[in-house]
RNA sequence: GGGGAGGUGGCUGAGUGGCCGAAAGCGCCCGCCUGCUAAGCGGGUGACGGGUGUCAAGCUCGUCCGAGGGUUCGAAUCCCUCCCUUCCCGCCA
């Protein structure tokens, strides 16, 4: 979330930022509700001021031989002081509920537009490989080679979600060990692995509550949440704890399944391996000081297109437009790869810088020196990479005519050095 | 699931109705001392919000002792509910 004291003192440049997000945001309830609540909170704290001095005044005089004198008084005064402090609590209450609704501000390196036409192509790498025989999609391939089991999966669970069985589950763990070894041994992220359901805090945490709970799938059981991706857990690892600036910045990874109830996506990518409720990511979390969050989202998406082109498989990065950006994120670029089968892109990744709306909602802070006031952290976050769209792309590139797929080199060690699947 | 103990500042840990935002220690900051380092000595050191102020320092008021409610003129301290930690027993991968 914003700061209140930015709002008040910034209005025009928030609704400024909502209305590139093509957003609402209750700025000017906020305004109003933020006047009267200094208001209240000037008259309740000084009779609360009052009360205190008249307390401390009767426990003298009840020590010197006079037990009970001026209590009256009090108690009236007493009920004046909660009658305010019922009014302010409601406010804040309101206030509170509305400041979580407000969108981030865009950083002003990011393109104005309103949707996916408007994202900038900032670099592309690789060449699409040219066939000299049609390419197939990835589920006709996997589906010939016994690794998707759509069919089944309905049985299991219904639409949308997916079965990988034989090679197909191998290729996938592949896949993993490859990203984990990647962001661990190369690129110094830290790997952890948390829980797959979180309490309703941690996503308001993150963002992804109040205002997008139809997204996510709740587990009425403890009210809790399946994560809908491990920057939920990950992030909120440090949630109302002040971590030692010595220690920024601190990056993390994590292999975990996700949850989405996709509900806004009826129809869309209905087949294939490819939009499921149900799908795992190696997430690539960083917490750093304010004024180098912005490098560290560059070293964040450069670790993950190096997953791409260890595997070789061609690219592009894009820069997120304001509209087609989400609520929560200050600065975002996506990495699509080039599915041939399909012939089409497929969005791999989204690494997003967060500033500080995340650490705030969170409360994330670091001392930035011994002795000094305690500053929110800055959150970014990207996948690096989504399994199954990252498996489709490596199957869809290395199919052969006859309908084989060679295994990229760099997996091999991961497959016992198996060259090709089937 | 049953029973016991407990949740206090960056950390450890005292504190059972007013003199407690909270002893003491650690850590940290400033100064003294010191050839250097360490030790020693003195002082300082929470967060958040409001007011005032040169969007400064400072001053000032308030809130916060797991969370929420209650009793009381007055609560870290008493009562209730919830959450969490921990120990013993049971159960279970």
């Amino acid at each position: 979330m914003l700061a209140l004291a930015f709002i008040r003192d910034h209005p025009e440049l928030v609704r400024a930022g909502a209305a590139r997000k093509g957003e609402p945001a209750p700025v000017d309830e906020l305004l109003a509700l933020d006047q009267e609540r200094r208001r209240l909170v000037g008259e309740e704290e000084g009779l609360r001021a009052e009360q205190r001095q008249r307390s401390a005044d009767v426990g003298r005089r009840a020590r010197a031989g006079e037990p009970g004198a001026g209590t009256t008084e009090l108690a009236r005064l007493k009920s004046r002081v909660q009658a305010l402090e019922a009014r302010r609590q409601a406010v804040d209450a309101e206030l509170d509920r509305l400041l979580l609704l407000v969108p981030n501000v865009p950083h002003p390196s990011v393109p104005d537009g309103a949707g996916d036409d408007d994202n900038v192509v900032v670099r592309t790498w690789g060449e699409p490989r040219r066939f000299d025989f049609t390419p197939r999609p990835h589920y006709e391939l996997g589906e010939r080679l016994g690794f998707f089991d759509f069919e089944r999966a309905v049985k299991l669970a219904g639409s949308r979600f997916a079965l990988l069985r034989g090679p197909g589950a191998r290729l996938e763990r592949a896949l993993t060990s490859l990203m984990l070894d990647l962001a661990t041994r190369e690129h110094g992220y830290e790997e952890v692995a948390p829980p797959y359901m979180v309490h309703r805090a941690c996503m308001v945490g993150t963002g992804n509550l109040p205002k997008f709970e139809a997204d996510a799938f709740h587990v009425v059981e403890g009210d809790r949440f399946l994560i809908p991706t491990a920057e939920v857990p990950v992030t909120n690892l440090y949630r109302d704890e002040i971590l030692d600036g010595d220690r920024l910045p601190i990056r993390h990874v994590a292999w975990t399944p996700c949850w989405r109830s996709e509900a806004g996506a009826p129809g869309l990518d209905t087949r294939g391996y490819i939009r499921l409720h149900q799908f795992s990511t190696v997430e690539l979390v960083a917490f750093t000081r304010p004024e180098r969050s912005l490098d560290e989202l560059e070293r964040l998406v450069g670790n993950a297109e190096a997953v791409l082109q260890a595997l070789g498989l061609a690219y592009r990065v894009r820069l997120m437009c304001a509209g087609d950006m989400g609520f929560a994120q200050w600065k975002k670029y996506d990495l699509d790869v080039w599915a041939p089968g399909l012939d089409r892109f497929l969005e791999v990744s989204s690494c997003s810088c967060f500033a500080d709306f995340q650490a705030r909602r969170a409360n994330i802070r670091f001392r930035p020196g011994p002795g000094e006031r305690p500053q929110f952290v800055h959150t970014l976050n990207g996948s690096g990479l989504a399994l199954p769209r990252t498996l489709d792309a490596v199957v869809e590139t290395y199919q052969e005519a006859d309908g084989s797929i060679v295994v990229p080199q760099v997996l091999r060690g991961y497959l016992h050095g198996e060259d090709r699947i089937g």
